[in-house]
DNA sequence: AAGAATCTTAAAATTTCCTTAAAAGAACCG
DNA sequence: CGGTTCTTTTAAGGAAATTTTAAGATTCTT
């Protein structure tokens, strides 16, 4: 899953980086709102964490600017004020929730959740077939048995089960779960998707995740 | 919590009824042992305050009994002697703790809290599976030795094994052990880590602290 | 059967972690 | 205070695991 953070503290903005990453995120930084559009134009989110108080074009105006211009992107925003007045601003503009500063990295990160959640009310455990994986120990269980995967290994899993049925594009892997944005040619994704194959299938010969020639791969229950 | 006060004068009895209700808990006297081994056998008491020196059935004997009959119901008892004999004695006899005659009232009251502290669900003794840490006392116990640790190495483990099963991520550690909510770049939870390792693992050469690449750190049981 | 896409494997490159030693900081004690 | 000891933090080289690259084998499509 794709995050994108819009905030000009390096402080901070490391800080959350180096935590999303730990719970298997991709993550952007842009240091001003400027940057931050030009972002969220060019990629494609799951979430975007919006700083109010920011260099260039207000952290409000960004939130305008997104909703306008597409998505249904869901943005939480960081704030140091907290009165009611700014929060209803914010809300008003297109925000999803926010959190006021100082905040607890947990706190954050089970906003996040939430908001990612879809909308048939999921919870930190993602099921296809056979195959269990829970967000919050990072464990994930195959054929009733536990089974060690990489982070990398971890977050293509996500993305393919968070899709599940649905055909995940090489692109669009490589945007969400490697953080490129630029066209590569590599084979990372083969690899990995055999790394996952080799660790998840049961003996059947019958991959769970399927080739799609010329397109990508899609998770499917039998 | 209902607490049965088995206790023959009557001046002190009345002052601990008056004190404890005051603090709220239920209190019933029994002015002998047969009395009390009465009430202790019809009702549900969460604690008893058992008085060595009593008419009839002497104090010790009330307890023997007590601890036959049923239960791991907490017994403080109340002694004017307090050689080392009587108290190891009492203790034997199946007393959870004791206190010296004349006391004072708050320091009853928190032995009492300490005997019902565990009762009422928080757990002031942590355990996984050969590690287990007394959170009051601040001991730790690993293959049936004890061993010393650093305040840091102690609220580490504390953290780690109240979070047993589920990844404890390097922010979540700094921001939990270090009380850091800011981006740090340190190394210290590698040390700290190998500093409980080298502590607490016997030398099967597998340690209950399992590293997840990445993210952190999780302990676990076999 | 030829070409393209994907699979598989092995090894290189990179990142993360472990371990150790020493510096910096606190607490203790005369 | 001044020294001593214990704790905490920093730093760095080596070890280990992950990630990426690369290349030959295999499968699929036409």
């Amino acid at each position: 899953m794709r995050i994108l953070i819009v905030e000009d503290e390096k402080g901070i903005s490391n800080f959350l980086k180096d935590g999303l990453e730990e719970e298997s995120f991709a993550v952007d930084l842009a240091p001003d709102g400027n940057k931050g559009l030009e972002l969220s134009a060019v990629n494609d989110y799951d979430l975007v964490l919006l700083d109010w108080m920011i260099p260039g074009i207000s952290g409000i105006e960004v939130c305008r600017q997104i909703r306008k211009s597409n998505s249904s992107i869901p943005i939480i925003f960081l704030t140091a004020k907290d009165t009611v007045s700014d929060i209803v601003f914010g809300l008003e503009a297109g925000a999803n929730d926010y959190i006021k500063k100082p905040f607890k990295f947990e706190e954050l990160l089970a906003r996040i959740r939430v908001q990612l959640r879809t909308k048939e009310g999921e919870q930190n455990i993602l099921k296809l077939g056979k195959v269990e994986m829970n967000l919050e120990t990072h464990q994930v269980i195959s054929n009733l048995k536990e089974v060690a995967l990489t982070q990398k290994e971890f977050s293509l899993l996500e993305y393919l089960i968070r899709n599940k049925g649905k055909v995940c594009t090489r692109t669009r892997i490589i945007e969400h779960v490697w953080d490129m944005h630029f066209d590569s040619d590599t084979s990372v994704i083969d690899v990995y998707i055999n790394f996952l194959r080799k660790k998840l299938d049961d003996g059947s010969g019958r991959s769970f995740i399927h080739t799609i020639r010329g397109s990508g791969y899609v998770a499917r229950e039998e």
